[in-house]
DNA sequence: CAGATTTGACCTTA
DNA sequence: TAAGGTCAAATCTG
């Protein structure tokens, strides 16, 4: 795919131009719940892009031309087949992607048959025994790795405590354009870019009025203007509250950060709305202190 | 018959 | 050197 950079600074130029438009609805008094939405959702799909742009240029940058035949024997000059360098450059390159967890448990109507569909398309590998586990570990890796080059793998172990928890390892992001509309699967590092500019904007223009509320803070519910990242298509399952158990974790000080988001149910959260389960998060960032709150 | 899965062999890493 | 991860031929499935 032939990408540059102007590409890239149109697309993060649209996302400005909607992150200002957001703003500005946010500060206006009487301003479109939907309106705002609708920015936001432009804003989200602005930076998914630039970030799916991004990637594929980094990986045009870092990948050497293969060569015209990977399967002949022919040797370069250090004895080594071509084949034997594309596996040690893919082996480099695996170890450089970035790595998370979820745990998923299974759907009720498919207890054993395995976590619910993450919204992706998987092809199976290769399976192996680990030792300590119950359980054989599956590996999957994106079924349209060979035609898109999506580099996209998981890894999932089914618990030893709870056969119905699936620990699942994902590594990589999609570079393909198959999986969920609604960015469910970004990894932790680009829904962390998307909540700072929601952050920023939180600060930048928030401002909530506690008048008649009493001191019962746990009362205060955010104004139906504002929505959220879109959470995992496991903790959105309409047809299996009960069942959502979601946690990430960043095995390996992803991001330089090794925090881990607590497993939490989304039934003590659920709501009528649309976007149900994203009172949760409002409530978390509520309670953490992550919003600096002026109350008038 | 094409695409997905299984599984033993092989490779890499700690 | 053992354990984890991947490959690829054989097999299965729709």
């Amino acid at each position: 795919m032939e990408m540059n950079i102007s590409e890239l600074i149109d697309v993060l130029t649209q996302g400005t131009s909607h992150a200002m438009a957001l703003e500005s609805h946010l500060n206006h008094p009487f301003f479109s719940p939907e309106s705002c939405k609708l920015s936001l959702r432009q804003l989200q799909s602005a930076l998914a892009t630039a970030i799916g742009m991004t990637k594929i240029m980094e990986q045009g940058r870092l990948l050497p031309p293969l060569p015209q035949d990977s399967d002949s024997p022919t040797s370069d000059c250090s004895g080594r087949t071509f084949k034997e360098q594309e596996r040690r450059e893919r082996c480099k390159k695996r170890k450089a992607l970035p790595r998370w967890s979820r745990q998923m448990r299974a759907c009720s109507g498919s207890a054993m048959e395995g976590p619910i569909d993450d919204g992706h398309s998987w092809r199976k590998y290769g399976q192996k025994d680990i030792l300590g586990t119950k359980f054989p570990r599956g590996y999957y890796r994106c079924t349209y790795r060979n035609t898109h080059g999506c580099d996209a793998t998981k890894q999932v172990q089914r618990s030893n405590e709870d056969p119905s928890i699936f620990h699942i390892t994902y590594r990589g992001d999609h570079t393909c354009n198959h999986g969920l509309q609604n960015d469910s699967l970004l990894s932790p590092k680009a829904e962390q870019l998307q909540e700072q500019q929601l952050l920023e904007i939180f600060r930048t223009g928030l401002r909530v009025k506690t008048e008649g509320l009493g001191s019962d803070e746990r009362k205060l519910e955010p104004s139906p203007s504002f929505s959220f990242p879109p959470m995992p298509a496991s903790c959105i399952n309409p047809d299996n509250n009960n069942n959502v158990l979601c946690s990430a974790s960043m095995p390996e000080n992803h991001m330089g950060c090794d925090s881990e988001i607590t497993a939490f149910s989304a039934t003590t959260s659920a709501t009528s709305s649309p976007m149900a389960g994203m009172d949760f998060e409002w409530e978390q960032l509520l309670f953490d202190g992550l919003i600096p709150f002026e109350f008038c």
